[in-house]
DNA sequence: CATACGTGGCT
DNA sequence: TAGCCAAGTAT
């Protein structure tokens, strides 16, 4: 199943000896590495924190991570304590990072990897856990477990990209991609190689103006000695946004605020939220409000999704009574622990501030 | 293979 | 500033 079985080719050897030299002086400390060359320790806390850090890093930056991986290490040290854990603590400590279904599926996975004893070491075994995907069950046996395994990401596509000269348009590129990243990875420190490849593709090998005067690959690269290697990955046209209206509702009683758990694996799903006219990212909310009240506008959210733009107007009214379906009354004051993701924490803030 | 799925920072 | 981009996965 893993395509990996591409001989390491003297040219391949060349290019990972040459990283993994830049590598040892130039790598970032990070809260989840080792220092380059040396193993983890052989303990469950290392293959947690890889794995954490793996599944926050998806589509995310360093910058953001940090924090988050931080505050989650410190409420829950091991994979057992966020087993252990209430799901809606895991998501409200999510909430902000985006893409709520990994946190979700972190749920899930702590608790097989518990029920199991500990993290599975072989890639295979790795892809089953929820939320561990092709690269992520890579990079977790490579750097976790330092066994011999091929890791793509966004950063490797556009460092191989470019280093080989790979011209076709992503996705159909991806397969020669990755049997180019297996004739350069080497069968010992693949887990270095892949965080040496990351660390070239974040801070020389970027995507707008690559550092090519600094890097440690340029007399290998056949992009930059095709002339323009800022022009790799080819990718295809984005498609165009569409802007969506909706609105969302501040219910004040005694002090407290009304907020819904959003159902589903959909938008936000899983997450506290305020009550919303049901707008999503296909069609726009219908403007009709989940309970009678004296509603005042207190002004309109802008916020753009992956796929959609949303100008969410926010109106808030004061009740005796109780609303509809499932919810609780939240303390004003404490908004900030709520676990509202940004966009319903923007709506906060808004009405907060004026109302 | 295409689409759904967040957010903040950078240009 | 509007758009692009970041250590992808699930369906």
């Amino acid at each position: 199943m893993p395509c990996h079985t591409a001989r390491v080719t003297s040219m391949g050897d060349a290019i990972s000896s040459t990283l993994l030299d830049w590598y040892d002086k130039h790598a970032r400390a990070l809260p989840w590495r080792s220092p380059p060359g040396e193993a983890l320790p052989d303990d469950d806390a290392w293959p947690y924190r890889v794995w954490l850090s793996e599944v926050m890093l998806q589509q995310t930056t360093v910058a953001a991570v940090k924090p988050y991986f931080e505050k989650f290490t410190r409420i829950w040290p091991s994979v057992k304590d966020l087993a252990t854990a209430p799901e809606h603590e895991v998501m409200a400590a999510w909430a902000g990072l985006g893409y709520y279904s990994r946190a979700r599926n972190l749920v899930k996975c702590a608790r097989e990897v518990a029920r199991r004893g500990g993290f599975p070491k072989t890639e295979a075994e790795l892809r089953e856990l929820p939320g561990l995907g092709t690269y992520t069950a890579a990079a977790i046996a490579a750097i976790a477990f330092d066994s011999r395994a091929v890791v793509v990401d966004a950063n490797v596509e556009r460092v191989v990209s470019r280093l080989f000269n790979i011209t076709d348009p992503l996705p159909a590129s991806r397969k020669a991609i990755k049997e180019k990243a297996a004739t350069v990875t080497p069968e010992d420190r693949s887990g270095d190689f892949a965080q040496a490849m990351m660390d070239l593709g974040s801070s020389i090998c970027t995507s707008k103006s690559p550092r090519c005067l600094l890097c440690p690959l340029q007399v290998n690269c056949e992009g930059l000695r095709a002339g323009e290697p800022e022009r790799l990955p080819v990718k295809p046209p984005k498609k165009a946004k569409p802007e969506r209206k909706g609105t969302a509702y501040w219910i004040e009683r005694d002090e407290h605020v009304w907020l819904v758990t959003r159902e589903g694996t959909g938008m936000l799903g899983g997450m506290r939220a305020l009550p919303d006219d049901g707008w999503s990212a296909r069609e726009d909310g219908s403007g009709k409000p989940p309970i009678a009240a004296d509603w005042q506008d207190a002004g309109t959210v802008r916020h753009t999704f992956t796929h959609a733009h949303l100008a969410l107007t926010v109106k808030y009214g004061r009740t005796v009574s109780v609303p509809d379906g499932k919810g609780d009354w939240w303390p004003v004051s404490e908004i900030e622990a709520a676990g509202l993701p940004t966009l319903f924490a923007k709506a906060a803030r808004t009405v907060l501030s004026r109302g």
